[in-house]
DNA sequence: CTATGGCACGGATT
DNA sequence: AATCCGTGCCATAG
């Protein structure tokens, strides 16, 4: 059925019926939603009905699960079954059995502080401020200069940093400074407001001294590199470890992790435990060689289709009234063609990416194996392109409960990465990078010198130097990340 | 002299 | 056409 579907869809597309598909293909789950929910409410010939139909063969059902369509009917071929239902949450399963889960709406950062400031502004500052905010990285630093957003909002310097300051002394303190050292230095200054109000509050030199080696010394700092401080500040070596000891136990170079560190605490990964998976892969038996069953998620259970009604009493009606409503109808068949042919580009894709990389959806980083965009277009027969639309800003939800982006599927080096990190995990003496390449060289990977200090910097490894001074440490880890 | 980071180039990928 | 990635070269710190 999807096959004709397709042809038949095929047949009717224009120009504007194309690009409306793609943009289709690109949305993920949460904006496709979206989407769809404007779309129900402007278009009155678009229906969503609240009867569940397996994908694979159209039979109604009483639940989201076709017995004949999800079992297994090779070990070798991954089943693929088109989830119906929502994993926002938004709408049962089902009248008995599902408990609707809770929407998750994790706050923003931006919008959080956007209302400890907003009290202290202006009306024409306001805009400055979530302008500001706007611009800010993943980590909490702001991405260009506050001359640049002067620019941008036509508004004076001064005005500018002025919300700027206020901004940055919010609670992740040291967000919207350009710099770790800024931010640190922007959060030592506001403990020290805060230290009077009777927290055990260390000694004014301490600030000071501080202070002296955030700002002139960062670098050193980040390497550890103790006496060479303390020669420069004509100080006792002890006094720069007392210090680098109170800045790694009371401030973070990286205010906004302050923010979001209870909510992905749980997810060690990179914090993507709060986004809603578009595709969800789990295993369909209990045996470690059994099928992958893959749900493409839905975000609205039920059926999308053109309201019967409506075309019928459209044959009926005049002429005029017609030519009026034709086009409500043809875009409504338009978008519900679309939502197919998106559930059809994504269920294809996912087959290949599940058969292709079964080994590290099961496994580990290490088991990734190379796989590119422009491969998998040749053996699905569509354009490159597409598959880059299909991939981009979606997310997968692992048996072992992992939830990564798509692209993950397709990074080159993530197996050699995981290589480098197993390595220096088990030296007994810190490697460096010349002989962790050699090192890879015997496990015939063939990779360049530069290239390891690359992956090591984005494993957040510290240099073999510094290793040997400190010990294995994440470079984050190096100052700990401890809410003030 | 060795280890590493920055810059930038070329080729692959999107 | 734009972007990403691996790598070579060079400067710099130890």
């Amino acid at each position: 059925m999807f096959v004709s579907a397709t042809q038949d869809f095929r047949q009717h597309q224009t120009t504007a019926h194309l690009a409306q598909t793609m943009s289709f293909l690109a949305l993920p789950i949460a904006e496709l939603e979206t989407k769809l929910l404007t779309e129900l409410d402007e278009n009155p010939a678009l229906e969503l009905v609240e009867e569940l139909r397996c994908p694979g063969c159209g039979k109604r059902l009483a639940h989201g699960l076709c017995p004949t369509c999800a079992a297994p009917r090779g070990d070798d071929a991954p089943v693929v079954y088109l989830s119906q239902h929502d994993p926002l949450g938004f709408r049962a399963l089902d009248g008995d059995e599902g408990e609707p889960r809770e929407i998750k709406t994790p706050e923003r950062l931006d919008e959080y502080i956007l209302r400890q400031v907003g009290p202290a502004l202006s009306s024409a500052e306001r805009p400055i401020a979530a302008y500001l905010l706007a611009q800010i990285d993943d980590n909490g630093f702001l991405t260009e200069s506050p001359a640049e957003a002067a620019v941008f909002q036509r508004a004076p310097l001064a005005t500018v940093e002025r919300v700027l300051a206020l901004i940055q002394r919010a609670d992740p303190p040291g967000i919207c400074a350009r710099t770790p050292e800024a931010a640190l230095l922007i959060q030592l200054e506001c403990l020290a407001d805060d230290a009077p109000r009777g927290r055990q509050l260390p000694t004014s030199t301490m600030f000071i001294l501080a202070r002296a080696i955030i700002r002139d010394h960062f670098e050193r700092l980040a390497k550890c590199e103790y006496t060479r401080i303390a020669h420069r500040l004509h100080v006792p070596r002890t006094a720069v470890e007392a210090a680098a000891r109170f800045i790694q136990r009371n401030l973070t170079p990286y205010p906004a992790r302050a923010f979001w560190g209870e909510g992905k605490a749980g997810g060690n990964d990179d914090g993507a435990a709060l986004i809603a998976p578009d595709v969800n892969i789990s295993m369909l038996t209990q045996r470690p060689d059994g099928p992958l069953l893959i749900e493409v998620f839905a975000p609205l259970a039920g059926w999308l289709r053109v309201n019967p009604e409506f075309k019928a009493v459209l044959a009926e009606c005049s002429e005029t009234e017609r030519e009026k409503w034709a086009p409500v109808v043809e875009r409504a068949t338009l978008i519900t063609k679309c939502v197919q042919q998106r559930n059809h580009t994504m269920r294809r894709l996912m087959a290949l990416i599940a058969a292709e990389q079964r080994d590290f959806i099961l496994g580990g980083d290490g088991d990734l194996r190379p796989l590119t965009r422009a491969r998998v277009a040749k053996a699905l027969g569509v354009h490159e392109s597409t598959i880059s639309r299909a991939v981009a800003g979606k997310f997968a939800a692992l048996p072992n409960g992992r939830i990564v982006p798509l692209a993950r599927f397709f990074d080159r080096s993530l197996s050699v990465r995981d290589r480098v990190r197993c390595l220096v995990e088990t030296e007994t003496r810190p490697m460096t990078d010349d002989e962790i390449a050699a090192a890879l060289g015997d496990e015939g990977i063939r990779v360049a010198r530069r290239t390891v200090a690359k992956y090591r910097n984005m494993l957040g490894i510290l240099p073999a130097n510094v290793r040997a001074r400190v010990g294995r440490l994440r470079v984050d880890a190096v100052y700990q990340l401890a809410p003030i």
